[in-house]
DNA sequence: CGGTTAATTGATGTGGGTCAAAAGCAGTGG
DNA sequence: CCACTGCTTTTGACCCACATCAATTAACCG
């Protein structure tokens, strides 16, 4: 797996997690000069995306969890999805649009601001790095598919069974897991605000799992304990 | 709004609406031959994608209303949104990807068929083509938030407004419209298999703004009795 | 005119919401 | 070490939006 652009060399990302956009295709920008600007610590619970002005940077999470949201004029908010280290915050960014919607940091983050016009610039002149980034959107788009799909047709169980399996596989992708045991730093309200449920009922819910042994979610670690049930429940086919 | 490439010179495409991307900046292909192969006529009810393997060519619906969906094992599905004159069947189409979903046509339609290979070599050839190509599917990301948001906070009755709301908005964007009046073909089951709802439901929420006086949706024709109130329940904020 | 499909209406069931209280679990400060 | 505070999770009682099942009516069509 290739990455088109990476911030590797950015001093605190020696996870070499900043990958932005994961292909298979060889595109790489022929200079390797570094466009990140620099790394921001922000803490857990700070939100630190707003709605409405395009930041002038490009930012990619490296470390810890965040996730995207958008907020309700009632004062509720749905989490768009959570955000692990590599992911770029809002690929709209790119192209300098406004954000439709708000992001906060879940844990404490590293985030990796880049150089939006430079990587504008060098995006200009290499048509395979834009065609990287569309594959990216529709990859986004697939999964956005499949995600209206559960939330028509499936049930709160079936709901929390599919977002553990997806993220569980992010989860996979960049680290090496022993004993099916996850870390989960979210609390039962951000799976509420996921999935458009109450924080009571995915308490109900989750301990069901518990009751049946299919899955353990608490003191921020995901233990599955029976794979099969889970994908029964949370797959799509 | 210029278009990006377009099948306006094929034979039944008098309408001019076979654009395929519409965008502010004028990236446009520079030769003027035509890229269409040609167009198929399909008859109301007919599945004309199906899952599995991707079409060779690129497809557009010139003309008639149709839907993308993904069927369910249980016999269920769920319709991911409707087409109208002018829209790209799949924009992973112009890659040569798989589908992940299947489409039907809901009148009689007109599909045109263009060749997808000879697309994807303008493409490379032409970065602010791939660009304008990316920042469509950025809009189809915000409009998937937006639908996330929606199905996860608001009740049926605030669903089937946002439905209105948002094909009106599109039926507008291509016709001149009298007394909000306009053509909507789609029976009850598919405003159902579009929200995740049954269509027992929707037909007593649709009697129930005939009954408020808030729109009215029968013969296949939608009128508007009072905007304010249905923007009040369907809109985001 | 009968046959088919769509829309309506009614009766009843249930998944998940709402409200409220309790219990677990930090962190903080005396 | 304990009391105090704030947050999260759990549990219980009750409610409602929407599903399910079933029957009736309306629209369409050869």
């Amino acid at each position: 797996m290739a990455t088109l652009w990476s911030c590797a060399g950015c001093p605190n990302g020696e996870s070499g997690f900043c990958r932005v956009i994961q292909e298979n295709s060889e595109a790489k920008f022929p200079n390797e000069k570094p466009l990140w600007i620099r790394h921001v610590v922000i803490p857990a619970g700070r939100q630190f995306l707003f709605r409405r002005p395009a930041p002038p940077e490009l930012l990619v999470l490296c470390e810890g969890w965040a996730f995207r949201f958008i907020q309700l004029p009632n004062g509720g908010r749905q989490i768009l999805n959570f955000l692990l280290p590599g992911d770029l915050l809002s690929v709209g960014s790119v192209f300098n649009e406004d954000n439709h919607f708000a992001a906060e940091a879940l844990t404490t983050i590293q985030v990796c601001k880049m150089q939006g016009e430079e990587v504008r610039k060098q995006l200009a002149t290499n048509p395979a790095a834009v065609v990287a980034l569309a594959k990216h959107c529709l990859i986004d788009l697939k999964m956005l598919d499949e995600k209206i799909t559960i939330l028509g047709r499936y049930s709160a169980e079936q709901w929390i069974a599919y977002l553990f399996l997806h993220l569980i596989a992010r989860i996979k992708d960049r680290k090496v897991i022993r004993d099916e045991s996850y870390s989960f730093p979210q609390r039962q309200r951000h799976i509420a605000d996921a999935l458009g449920l109450t924080p009571v009922h995915v308490s109900r819910t989750i301990s069901a799992f518990r009751d049946q042994a299919i899955a353990d979610l608490s003191n921020g670690v995901l233990k599955i304990l029976n794979v099969q049930d889970l994908e029964q429940l949370g797959s799509i086919n």
